[in-house]
Order: C-alpha cells, then structure tokens, then sequence
DNA sequence: AGCACGCCGACT
DNA sequence: GTCGGCGTGCTC
C-alpha cells in the first residue's frame, strides 16, 4: 500500500489544512483530535483527511494521535460547509468549534460522598442533619457540608464511621437524563395534530425541515416540546436553540417542568468550568438536551436528532463578528448534512422561511389561535401629523387618554420605545456642535439616572460636561429627541402619582432584580412600565392592557432592506404583551407614516397583507429570499486609505453575470474604535453561487495587515 | 493564532 | 556596540 499523508486543520485563521506524513505506529483517522508540527511549536488540530501520498513535497511527520472521541465526520463536513459558505477560513470555524478543546482531556476525580444506609449507633444531631438537608447525593464534602450547615470535618468522620460512602467521580457530573414523560400537557386537538406532524418527521430520521407557525398564546412550546420528547425517546440528543435574551431562569425551567430535569445551557457568559463540563458531556453524546445561543450550533453532538430554533425571525441569530453566520441558516444546514430533523417556531416568521414554506421546501404547520387564550390586541395607529404631542413632549394626546382610562380601571400600561437613556442626541445651543464619541462617529447619549453621556456602540462614557467642549460656553448642552428615561419623565408630569418604572438593559441588573422587577409588576406595584426592547419578550402580565409605541417609526429609518419587517415582528411582539384571556388589550402606535406597508397591516391586523406588500417588494427589487445580498466592509486606521483600498477591492470585482455591485460607500458609522469603514453591497440572481464568487474576488485583494476586509453573507445589519 | 525575522531608537 | 520596540509574513 502507497504511503498515506493526513491532512490536518488547526484552529488558526490560515487558508486551509496542511499535510503532514504519518510515521510508523500512528494510525489517525479522520476526525481525530492529533498532535502536528507548526511552525516551531506543537499544536493540536484535526484530521480532516487521510489522502495517498503524491510524492510531490517533502512534509513533516505528524506526532500523536489524542486519546478522545474524534468529530463526527458530519461534523468535519458541517466546518467545511460553514466556511465555504461565509467565506472565512476552515481553521476559523474549527476555533470556534474547538473553543473548550479542554474538554477532550478526561475530567479530573474527586471524592464525593452519598449515604451508605449502614448508619453507625451514634448518630448526631449534625449527622441527622447531612441525611436530610445534604443532598442530593453524591457531592462533595464541602457542598453537603454547607447544605445541612455543618462542618465539612464531621461530613468526613460520618463517613470514616461507615455513614457516609466515599467514591471518586468526576467533577463534571453528568447532566440529568431528560424523561420525555414527565411533564406532558393535555393538547388542544389542533395543538394534537401539530404535534403528530413534527414527531412524525423526527421520526422519519432523515433530513427535514418544519416551520412552525403560531401566533402568541397558540402553545407553540407546547407543540415543539412533544417533538423534542420523541427525539430523546430514541435516544438521541435536542438542542434548542433560542435568543440570547431567553436564557433567563424562567426559559429554562420550562424545559425543567417538561422533561424533568434542567437541560445543559450553552451561551457566551458560561464560565470556563460550565463551558467545559457541557462541551465535553454534549461530544460524548452524555448531555441528550442542550439549550443555547446561537453558538450551541458549534458543539460536536454525535448522535443530534432535532434542532428546534425557537424564534427564528429573532436577529439575535446572526453573528456579527468574527465567522459571521446566521445560526438559523446554518441549523438547516448541520440538519441536512447529518440528516436530521430541524423545527423553525415563530409567531412571526421570517419572509425567507415562510417563502420556503409556501413554496414546499419546509413543512408548513400552523397553530391556530387557542380557543380562550390571549388573543392579539386591538391595534390602532396615532398619526403624528393629526395629533402632534405638546411641544417638547412625545406622549400625544391619544395616548395619555387610553393610559388614562386603563389607570382609572386599575390596570396597568405599557410605554415602548426602543431607546436607552434619556436622549439620544446632546447639542450646544450655543455653537450648535454635538457631543461626539472620541473615537467613533455616533451621538454621545444623554444618561440621566448615572449623570453620564455614553456611546452606545463602543461603551465609552463620560460625567456629562458643564461647557461645551467645543466653544466652552457653559450650561449650554440641550438634550434633543427622546429615549425612556425622558419618556418616563414626561409621563409622571401626565400621570401624577402613578408608579412608573424604566425596564432598559441599563436598569436591568442582575437576573435576580430583572426577576424581583417582574414580580412588582405581577403584582401590581408599577403602574406604567417604560421600557425598551427588553420588555418584548417573556412576561405576560395579566394586568398590562395597554400598550403605547412612543416612536413606531423608529426601525423604518436607514438602508436596511429588512427595516418593515423588522417592524412588524417587533410590534407585534410588543402589542402582544397587552391582553389577558377574558378581555384582549389595546395598542397604540404613533407614527409619522400611518401608510407605510408594515403600519398598515399592524392596524388592520392582517398579515398576510403586509406579507403580501413586502414579498412583491422583495421580488421587484431581487431582495432576499428572491435574490442575494452580501456586505464588504474594509476597516482601517487612515480614512484615505481605507476608501482607496475600498474602490481598488471594487475595481478588481470579477465579471459575472447577474450581479450587481454597490459603493463603495460610508456606512451609518464611519468610524468605529478609531477604525474608518467602507462597505461594499453586492447584490445577485438566486442562481448565483455569491460564496464562491466572493470568495474568488477576495482572492485577488491584497490587503495591508492593518486593514480588514470581512465578507458578510446575506447581511442583516448595515451599520 | 504564534513565532521569527528584520530594521530603527535608548541604554550598560 | 547591543537590547528590544513591534511591523510583516509564514507555517505542511
């Protein structure tokens, strides 16, 4: 047999894989995790490939082969996928994947102590206590010490006394085997037959792709959760994707009072021993259901059998920096290559994915609303140009009556702008010069609760000035435009007395006041919640029943092709906090343009109108889904050198039919950290393959190491 | 991502 | 004279 080479990727942002020639007693296989030469030192990588040797160059030995469970080679097709598609290299995606390599070494023992049942004569008052407040068993000494608040020495001598069992287990303990019995609810015959559909299909073990469509309060949860039941019955593992902001306590223990037990959590503030302990039980196919961000995509399931994505339309999927993918895109992806199932649920579905629906690419199961559940509020439109609020407010007229009426009633109100601080913008009266970031180009937002002015797309903030840095006039700074804390303002001159509460990611804090926060409002103790886009998800408060949108036109504003529906989902999802079971809610929205498609439709409370409206849009312009969209940006430290490099990228586009190239123009933020911006926007048929032709244009780009080029597929932001 | 090579300023 | 700053480029 001829002499055989392996290829290995390391997690390094080079090209590709690099070969390297096997010696006598090392035998890899593709997907282990091995040791190679690079460079001067020794890395860990995987071997993507075990390919016969041409002879054409002389290659290094590879070193040993890592005593771990190799990646699935649907897993090694998924990182090449992956890569190809976003246009970033395969070693970046490895990184990613690779993030708590850790994991592959075994987890370290320790000793841990469980009740032997065999109890010595003399049993204390602090042993009594170990057996009944000490578990769950078996745990360290240190943890049941503290449990039954004794010492963890007396923990020991129970044990040395023959009480206590002493064993070595893994620090990593397993997580829970999930029980698809458990917490089963009765389903409505609709919620029944949605159900049936999706086990059917996971059942089917092949690749699939289901849209489950449902409005707020048709049990969309529900529905999925029988599905994910019929995937662990089988043995295999879920994972469940959802919006950052939904791995809250109360999103996970839904899943708790479902299945059991609580699920392995996944997402970017996990500490190092919770990231290691999920990756590890998640690759050894230990963990059956994992609940994560977006990144959870990334772990190296052997045996997955369903992906649910819950809120698909959420824009929270898209990964910014770094690979930049769309984890909903690439879930359908991982499923079609390890043929599995994935179930997309949305009350208010991307337009992608309901063309792919109506169109039989995915199943298309739809929820009905159910019968005594919260139905949709009434909504209605405030025209801005009929009632103008007073000058210097934002609240019109309209809205204070409803907020009004509903506070007389005893219940509660709602004021929506998706705005932090107090006002977005901070201008000198007296040279007219707007407080700028140092090294960014965005408005210093005024924050009157700290006292500060802040940048919202880097962080930096500052004691708001006395003078003007600009002309040093003093007491002259004039905050312009609304956010919620000038709103909440506003609304305790209209709404004296009443007990107003701002609910921003600045008030937040931890998950304990968000959840103390929830129970004042539960229970009656806030009158109006003024709130920013934090307040659209979770929580339905049996007593909110109106809702008021200070600014409905907010999202409308800049280049984004995705801008109405973005409005629509969003304020759908935020008049659905309105209503109880017995009597629906009422919305409010104030705009300044009642016609637009989105609005419209809102207020007719049609959606297929605006689905409508938006696709024919769509297809004129060759947007998404019925074209493709890609971004460049071209980053660096000197303006004049960014924009040439930026027109010399365009100049060197490789002809092709069907494709259309855009700027290069100065994006919303043309400087970001110092770094000046460029973006480029490229725009194509559906049947051109934009990876590949981005991918053979950025070949022929040289670019300098101060600068960036980065390659946005199918771009949601275009800041 | 590392690490070496390389070409310019302040030190024993 | 050289120690070390980090800019540039390569790693099978």
């Amino acid at each position: 047999m001829a002499a055989q080479n392996a290829q290995i990727l390391f997690p390094v942002n080079v090209p590709g894989s690099f070969d390297y020639s096997i010696p006598a007693g090392v035998n890899p296989a593709r997907g282990d995790f091995v040791y190679a030469p690079i460079g001067q030192q020794m890395k860990l990588g995987v071997v993507m490939e075990i390919v016969s040797d041409e002879g054409t160059r002389e290659l290094k030995d590879m070193a040993q082969v890592k005593a771990a469970r190799p990646l699935p080679p649907e897993m090694l097709s998924f990182i090449r996928w992956t890569a190809k598609y976003n246009c970033v290299s395969e070693g970046l995606v490895l990184r990613m994947v690779m993030r708590s390599y850790k994991a592959l070494e075994p987890s370290t023992l320790v000793t841990q102590f469980s009740p032997s049942g065999n109890f010595p004569a003399k049993m204390s008052a602090a042993r009594h206590a170990i057996l009944e407040k000490g578990g769950p068993f078996p745990a360290r000494a240190s943890e049941i010490a503290e449990r039954a608040g004794v010492s963890a020495g007396i923990v020991r001598s129970f044990a040395a006394a023959g009480g206590m069992l002493a064993q070595s287990l893994p620090v990593d303990a397993p997580f829970g085997v999930p029980n698809p019995a458990h917490g089963g609810m009765a389903l409505t015959p609709s919620q029944e037959q949605a159900a049936a559909e999706l086990i059917h299909q996971v059942a089917r073990r092949d690749y699939n792709v289901s849209l489950l469509d449902g409005v707020t309060g048709s049990g969309k949860t529900e529905v999925y959760f029988e599905a994910v039941a019929e995937a662990l019955k089988s043995g295999g593992q879920v994972l469940v994707l959802v919006p950052e902001i939904a791995l809250t306590q109360a999103g996970m223990s839904r899943f708790e009072a479902r299945f059991g037990v609580a699920p392995a959590p996944w997402h970017s503030q996990l500490g190092d021993a919770m990231r290691r302990r999920v990756w590890r039980e998640a690759a050894q196919g230990r963990a059956q259901l994992i609940v994560g961000a977006r990144s959870a995509l990334y772990l190296p399931f052997p045996d997955l059998r369903l992906i649910v994505v819950d809120e698909e339309h959420d824009t929270s999927y898209k990964q910014e920096e770094g690979v930049i993918y769309n984890a909903r895109d690439m879930a359908v992806v991982r499923a079609s290559i390890a043929k599995h199932s994935v179930i997309l649920a949305s009350a208010t579905p991307s337009l992608e994915s309901l063309v792919n629906a109506r169109t039989g690419r995915y199943a298309h199961i739809i929820l009905p609303e159910r019968p005594g559940a919260i139905t949709l509020p009434e909504i209605d439109l405030v025209d801005l140009k009929d009632h103008a609020p007073e000058k210097g407010d934002y609240i019109s007229a309209p809205l204070i009556e409803a907020a009004k009426a509903v506070l007389a009633r005893g219940e509660q109100a709602m004021l929506y702008l998706n705005r932090r601080g107090y006002a977005p913008l901070i201008i000198c009266r007296n040279c007219g010069e707007k407080l700028k970031s140092p090294d960014t180009d965005s408005w210093l937002v005024e924050h009157r609760a700290s006292g500060r002015v802040m940048c919202h797309q880097t962080g930096f903030s500052m004691k708001k000035p006395k003078a003007c840095p600009d002309c040093k006039a003093e007491d002259t700074l004039t905050p312009v435009g609304p956010g919620v804390e000038r709103v909440a303002e506003e609304a305790a001159r209209h709404f004296p007395g009443a007990k107003i509460e701002i609910f921003s990611s600045d008030t937040a804090g931890n998950p304990a006041e968000i959840a103390a926060r929830m129970a004042r409002m539960e229970q009656g103790e806030i009158d109006i919640l003024v709130g920013t886009q934090m307040v659209v998800k979770g929580h339905n408060f049996p007593k909110l029943t109106f809702v008021g949108v200070v600014d409905g036109d907010l999202a409308l504003a800049g280049g984004d092709p995705r801008a109405g529906e973005r409005t629509y989902q969003t304020l759908v999802q935020v008049a659905g906090r309105a209503g109880r079971a017995d009597k629906p809610g009422h919305a409010l929205i104030q705009t300044h343009q009642p016609e637009h498609d989105a609005l419209a439709a809102l207020a007719a409370g049609d959606r297929e109108r605006f689905i409508g409206a938006e696709l024919g849009l769509r297809e004129a312009l060759l947007l998404p889904p019925f074209g493709k969209l890609a971004a460049v940006i071209i980053s660096g430290p000197d303006q004049h050198k960014t924009e040439g490099l930026a027109k010399k990228f365009v100049s060197l586009a490789p002809r092709a039919d069907g494709i259309e190239i855009l700027g290069p123009s100065e994006p919303p933020i043309g400087r970001l950290r110092g770094l000046y911006r460029r973006r480029i926007l490229v725009q194509s048929e559906p049947k051109v393959n934009l990876s590949k032709y981005m991918q053979i244009w950025r070949k022929k780009a040289k670019i300098p190491s101060k600068y960036k080029l980065h390659i946005d597929i199918d771009p949601q932001s275009f800041m």
